[in-house]
DNA sequence: CATGAATGAGAGTTCATTCAT
DNA sequence: AATGAATGAACTCTCATTCAT
C-alpha cells in the first residue's frame, strides 16, 4: 500500500463518523481538515471533491457494520444462527456507543434520497445487498432442512430489515432504547416460530 | 386572521415540503423565496430566522400526518378499528405521492439528532406523543373488552411505531415498496392475533 | 401647534439621544420605532427619510445645550459672568448624566465630517455660531470696560471652545473626568488673568 | 514574515485610513475589498471578522501617530524638548493631510464608547498610555532639574491631552485650523511658563 | 394620516475549490 | 505530493424605504 493509498484510508477512517453524524450538507471541508489534522490540499490531492470523500466514507461505514455481523456469523454455521447473529450484533450495539449515531444506511439514505443521486445509488445498493444476503441465508437454511420450506423468503427479509432499521432509527431519534429492544425481541420470536422447523 | 398570520401560514405550507425533502442544512433561504415567490425580507418579517421557519414547518408536516390518521379514526369507534386506521393510512400512502418523501419525524430526526437541538426536541416530543396516543387506544380497547388484558401495552406501541417507521423509511431510501408492505401486513396480523380477544 | 407638528417634535425628542449615542450609521430606523413606540409609516409620514430625522435631532441636541447656557447667563449680566456660565454648565455636567454621552457637536462632527455633508454643514454652523457667541460676549465686555482691550478675541474664543470640547471628549472616551476638570479649571484662570481688567 | 503575515499587514495598512474616516459602522466589508483589491474570502482568511480588522486598524493608526512623536523626540534629549516635540508634530500636521482625518483616538472613541466595547477598551488604553507617557517625561524633567518641582504632573498631562485633542477635533469638524493653532500656541506658553525652571 | 407587511439591495460571513509556491 | 492563501459564489440576515389597506 503506497503512501497515497494510506493517506486516503486515513482520511476515510477519520471523516466517516463525521459524515454519519452531520450528514453530507452538514459536514464542511473544514470539519474534514480539523478531524484529520490535514490541509485542504492534502484532501484534494487524494479525492477529487467532497462528494468523493463522502462516497468513500459511506462505503467505509457500511463495511464496518457488515464486518461486525460477518465476524459473529463466522462462528455460527447454521442459517438460524447466522440470522440470530444480526440480532446479537444490534442488541450489543444497545450497550455500546456503536449505534449511538444510528445506521449509516438510514442516515445517508434519508438525506441523499432527494439531494445526492450518487449517494442515493450507493444506499440503494447497500439495502439490496443486505436483502440478498439475508435471503441467501434463509435459502441455505431451507436447503439444509433447518428452515420451513413454505417461507416467503423475500417477504421475511424485507420485514427483518424494516424492523431492525425502524428499531435503530426510532430509538436513536427518541433517545428511548425500547423501540430497538422490542423490534429485536419480536424478530427473535419470528425466527423461532415462523422460520425454524 | 390578520395578514401577517396568513402570510406565516402560507410560508409554512409552501416551505414544509422543501424542508422535509432537503433537510434543514440542505434547504437555503433562496429555496424558500423561490417556492413562496416572496422576498427574503418578507420571510424575515414573519419569522425570526431560518430555524423558526424549519420548526414551524416540522410542526406542520407532523400535524398533516396526524390529521390523516385522526380523520380515518373518527369513523372507527373501536380500538382495533383505530389501530387499523394507522395501517390503512400508510397503506394508502403507498399509492400516493404522500409518502414519497418519507416520514417527517424520521427525516427531521435523523438530521437534527446531532446538529439541531430545537428540532431534535420537537422530534422527541412527536415520537413520545405518538407512543402515548397508541397506548391510550390500546388501554381503551382493554377497558372496552375488545383487547386482551395481558398485553404489554408500551412494548406493543414501541414495536408498532418501529415497524411503521422502518417500513416507510427503508422503502423510501430503497425505492422498493415491499418493506412497507411487509411491515404493514405483519402489523395487521399482530393486531389480529396478539391484541384482539 | 397641529398634530403633525407635535408628532414631529415627539419623534425628535425621543430619537435625539439615540443619534447622539449611536451615531448616524449606527442608528437604525428600527431603533427609532422602538424608542418612539411609533411605526415606520408614522416616522416616514413626518420626515422624508432617516437623514431628515438626524438633522432635526442634531438641531434639537444642540439647542438643548445652548438653552442650559442661556438660562444661566440670563442671571449674569456681566461679560465675565456670562463666560463663567459656560464653565459652570459644563462643570455641572460632571455630576449629571448630562455629559455622559459627550457633546453632540463633536459626536456628530467626528462621524459626519467624511460621510454626511448635510450634517457636516450643520456642525460647521454650530461651531461658527458658538465662536461668534463667545466673541460677542468678549467684545461686549471690552465695550463695558470689564475686559482688557488688547485681548485677541477670536483667538481666545477658539482656545476656549477647543479646551471645553477637548475636556468633554477625552473625559468621555477615557471615563476619566480629570480631563474636563483640568480644562475647566485652567479656563477659569485664563478668564481671570488674561481677560479681566 | 510569512505570506499570511504580510497580507494581514497589507490589509491593515490599506484599511486603517478607511476605518478612521468612516468609522466602524460606516465602513463595510465591501469598502475593505475595494481598497485592498482582495476578495472577502482573503480578508476572512486573515481576520476572524470585521471587528478584528477594525481593532488591528486602530492599533495601526495609533502606532503611526506615536511613531511620529517618538521619532522627533529621539533627537531631543531634554524633557522640555520632548514635550515640545508633541506640539511640533501636531503643528506639522496642520500643513499635511496627516491630521485631515482627525485623531484616531477621538474618532474611534466617540463612536465606540457606546457601541463597541472592545474598541472602547483599546481607546481607553491608548489614552491612559499617552497620559503615562507625558507624566513620565515631566517626572524625568523634574529629576533632571529642568522642570519645577511643584508642578502637578497628572493635572498638566490631562490638560495637555485635552487641549491637543480639542484643538485637532474642533479644527477638523469646523474646517478652521485656528482651534488647533491656538491650542498649540497656548500649550507652548504653558510649558515655557509653568514647567520650565 | 397611519399602518405594518413587503421590498430589494446590500450587509457580514462561510464554503467548496483552486493554484502558486 | 503537500501547502494554505486566495477565490468567488452562495449563504443567512438587516435595513432604509414603499405602498396597499
Amino acid at each position: 500500500m503506497g503512501k497515497a493509498e494510506r493517506t486516503r484510508e486515513y482520511i476515510v477512517e477519520k471523516t466517516a463518523p463525521i459524515f454519519n453524524r452531520k450528514g453530507f450538507a452538514g459536514t464542511s471541508m473544514s470539519d474534514l481538515t480539523e478531524t484529520t489534522g490535514l490541509t485542504k490540499g492534502a484532501i484534494y490531492g487524494n479525492f477529487e471533491n467532497k462528494d468523493e470523500v463522502a462516497l468513500a466514507a459511506f462505503d467505509y461505514n457500511v463495511e464496518r457494520m457488515i464486518k461486525q455481523v460477518r465476524t459473529l456469523q463466522a462462528s455460527h454455521p447454521t442459517a438460524i444462527g447466522k440470522l440470530e447473529a444480526y440480532i446479537a450484533v444490534y442488541r450489543r450495539g444497545l450497550f455500546k456507543p456503536f449505534l449511538s449515531t444510528g445506521c449509516p444506511i438510514i442516515n445517508t439514505g434519508v438525506e441523499a434520497d432527494d439531494t445526492h443521486p450518487q449517494l442515493k445509488q450507493k444506499v440503494n445498493d447497500a439495502v439490496a445487498k443486505w436483502h440478498r444476503s439475508i435471503s441467501a441465508i434463509i435459502h441455505q437454511g431451507i436447503r439444509a432442512g433447518e428452515i420451513k420450506e413454505d417461507v416467503n423468503v423475500a417477504a421475511f427479509a424485507s420485514l427483518m430489515i424494516a424492523m431492525i432499521e425502524g428499531g435503530i432509527t426510532v430509538s436513536k431519534i427518541s433517545g428511548d432504547l425500547s423501540y430497538l429492544t422490542q423490534s429485536l425481541d419480536h424478530l427473535e420470536q419470528l425466527i423461532a416460530l415462523q422460520l425454524k422447523k
